[in-house]
DNA sequence: ATTTTTGTTCAAAAAAACTTGAACAAACCT
DNA sequence: AGGTTTGTTCAAGTTTTTTTGAACAAAAAT
């Protein structure tokens, strides 16, 4: 025993709620569970990353479940999936050997992980499926003209939408 | 009885599958039901709208269900929900009572009938939030530098998005 | 007026997504 | 080494979402 640091409970039983969220921090928890329902994500998630937002301290994954009650598995699961997109940083806390984090707060990083996480492999697979949509169409047939429309124009869709992407990461930079 | 046109099966069963879909059909509902899944939508709302997106002529809801397989509860909620959005367009078959639908291809109304639905009403809901966060912030609090910063930060974002989101409309329209 | 066609609704069934908790592995400490 | 603590994994359980299908209502034809 060396640098002994407070932050490590009395010694025995530690498992059951140790909770006391402030007011803040359930307001934050709420405000991000309802982004993380806009967004489609797990409840959990929102929670996990609310609980992060409003907390100064780095946080480890036994914290999380205390102050969430929520069980290890999504705990873990949120917080690998938080840390994938880059949503959590982990940090070093001396004398404590648990993992911490802290939340992420640059809105470009946070915007630029999730579009890279959960919309570019839509997109990549959407090419993809375009590219067959070319092929498809039927010259031939009367509605030849019809269908050659619309294949240009879901392109096109496609190529506005690649744009703007990177024009919006951009934007988001400066926040 | 006056200006009879064709469109009108036989007259008889016509209830049973009466698929056959074009190769471009095939493509054009793989292709949106992608889409969907990258909006988190019900897989059936992408095959709908691609179907129609791929079809020339308007369609009935039976026919949506003849095409597809799917149930008639299925395809009237998928078309209601499209139509709520403005994703689909009701036209006028001369001669035919049943109600028929085009698709929308109008990528601004597109975009912005999602936003209105699915986006708009989390966002009004952030906003309430927001206000919650603020008065949440203890200033007595040693913390509470920290989380004054972190409620005007999330302010912030709100700003961005609500600024964001009329450029989008605006740039689809350009399509 | 009766029958047929068409569309909606909603309870129940099916499917998908999420969460839990216990077993496991890895790192640390004595 | 032996005993803790910490984090991951995954099968099973739970909850939520989606789909189905049958009953109902409305409009049209006979």
């Amino acid at each position: 025993m060396s640098g002994e640091v407070l932050e490590q409970r009395v010694g025995g039983a530690m498992d059951g709620r140790d909770d006391a969220l402030s007011k803040f921090q359930k307001c934050s928890i709420a405000l991000f569970v309802n982004a993380a329902a806009a967004l489609s994500l797990p409840r959990s998630v929102g929670e996990i990353f609310g609980l992060f937002y409003s907390s100064e301290q780095a946080l480890s994954l036994n914290e999380v479940t205390a102050h969430l009650g929520i069980s290890r598995g999504s705990a873990s699961e949120g917080i690998r999936w938080l840390r994938g997109m880059g949503a959590l940083k982990q940090v070093e806390v001396p004398g404590n050997r648990r993992e911490h984090f802290t939340a992420e707060t640059s809105l470009r990083k946070l915007a630029s992980g999730y579009l890279r996480d959960r919309i570019d492999p839509h997109l990549e697979a959407g090419q993809g499926l375009l590219g067959e949509l070319g092929e498809a169409v039927d010259d031939g047939a009367k509605c030849g003209g019809f269908q050659r429309a619309r294949a240009n124009q879901v392109a096109s869709w496609y190529r506005f939408i690649g744009r703007a992407l990177p024009v919006i990461r951009a934007l988001a930079g400066k926040f």
